[in-house]
DNA sequence: GAGTGGTCTAGACCACCTT
DNA sequence: AGGTGGTCTAGACCACTCC
């Protein structure tokens, strides 16, 4: 029997014994090793793959805790974050990290097509019971949203462009895949740089088909569980 | 710069010298040591982590190999996986592993309600380039498709559906998380047991709302990308 | 200052694949 | 038989957190 498998059931074992619930924290790596007499690398192989699993996960020099239940998100239906949260018992929190403009990014700039202007960054990071889960960033059109930067920030960003501007999102198209962090988000998820998250990438249009603003979001792959309906 | 960065950037620069492509094989652990003066868990470390960001997949004892372009994939418009494949300029292939009858396994008959009678599991496994990349375990009512074990099964399971059988799906619901691999899934897809990977929980219903198939599908992570479209 | 995870060295033996 | 990755030991030093 794989030694992850061992750690795996110990840990299930203890925390049906001692009650934990999600966020306790785990024995700590040099404890698991006497209590397995097994050497730190073999025990941290072990502690990582039940992290790439989503049964754990760690804070950088801190520890390893139990993983929640993962947030249910309906990416088409997209009702606001807060809401979807609460409604799963979580307690959520917003962190507007920066509002910058984008002088030279080609890349994004040319999402928006010819219609350059100066671009503007939004970069926040959001918790769900304290825990950091998710870093996105949001590139929208300056020129569209004049004194964005003034605006309350940490609510739902749909809501400030309908309410303030009068700009509906009509429709929108989403990309999902694993890749790996770099290293200003794994800062801010509290996470080694490279460690695997779960990315949609999204563009929101108008009616008339104009983009609105593309998103990229990176959540720690533990965090989210995904549910997509075809239409009926 | 971390271990995993200085890898990654000599197998980019490998790559693009020697023109390796898709499914190129790159050196050896041990080479990479030599390479890099460092010990061979470092070297392991680096490309666990880049095999957790896609970069890179493993098949067990043989080596390591560039991934190659991601499958995208819109589970909402379901199209055909072999026209999706080939759309996309891949060679796709199914295997039959097996066809069983489910005797007892309440997790799966609680799906098709009080509607009981014998389940038949059936287990494929689904390659791109020669590649395993997807193992999927369909679950349906017997009843609902007698002789269905005697009809082929390596192609589309929804044209037999409606082919043979006059049933047609109508609507479906699906789950997408990011979780381990169980032993048997593991070994079909040449990777070490507990390996993240995509997974996806679909129920197909008909018209009627009545659950047609249950269906588990476990993608190699680096093998997919999802693409989800709301309505317009 | 003590404890945590993050990173690393220098070995070892095994199972399996290729030749 | 020789090469590959899979698993493991027994140490080490560092950066950071907590107290």
């Amino acid at each position: 029997m794989s030694l992850h498998h061992q750690i795996r059931q110990y840990l299930l074992d203890q925390a049906q014994m001692h009650g934990w619930l999600a966020h306790a924290k785990i024995p700590s790596e040099r404890e698991l090793q006497t209590k397995f007499h097994a050497s730190r690398i073999t025990i941290r192989d072990g502690l990582t793959k039940l992290e790439s699993q989503g049964f754990i996960y760690r804070v950088n020099r801190k520890g390893w805790f139990i993983s929640p239940p993962r947030l249910l998100w309906d990416p088409c239906h997209r009702v606001n974050f807060y809401q979807q949260a609460r409604d799963q018992g979580m307690q959520p929190e917003t962190e507007v990290v920066s509002v910058n403009p984008l002088y030279d990014a080609p890349l994004i700039r040319h999402q928006f097509g010819m219609d350059y202007g100066n671009n503007l960054e939004l970069l926040r990071l959001r918790r769900l019971d304290g825990r950091p889960v998710m870093v996105e960033r949001i590139y929208l059109r300056q020129t569209d949203f004049p004194g964005l930067a003034q605006q309350p920030l940490d609510g739902s960003i749909t809501e400030l462009f309908a309410n303030k501007y009068q700009v509906q999102i009509n429709h929108e198209s989403s990309h999902i895949l694993v890749c790996g962090t770099q290293s200003e988000e794994a800062a801010l998820l509290g996470i080694p740089e490279g460690t695997a998250c779960l990315h949609i990438e999204r563009k929101r249009y108008d009616a008339n088909d104009r983009l609105v603003d593309y998103n990229l979001e990176y959540w720690r792959q533990d965090a989210l569980e995904l549910k997509v309906s075809s239409r009926k």
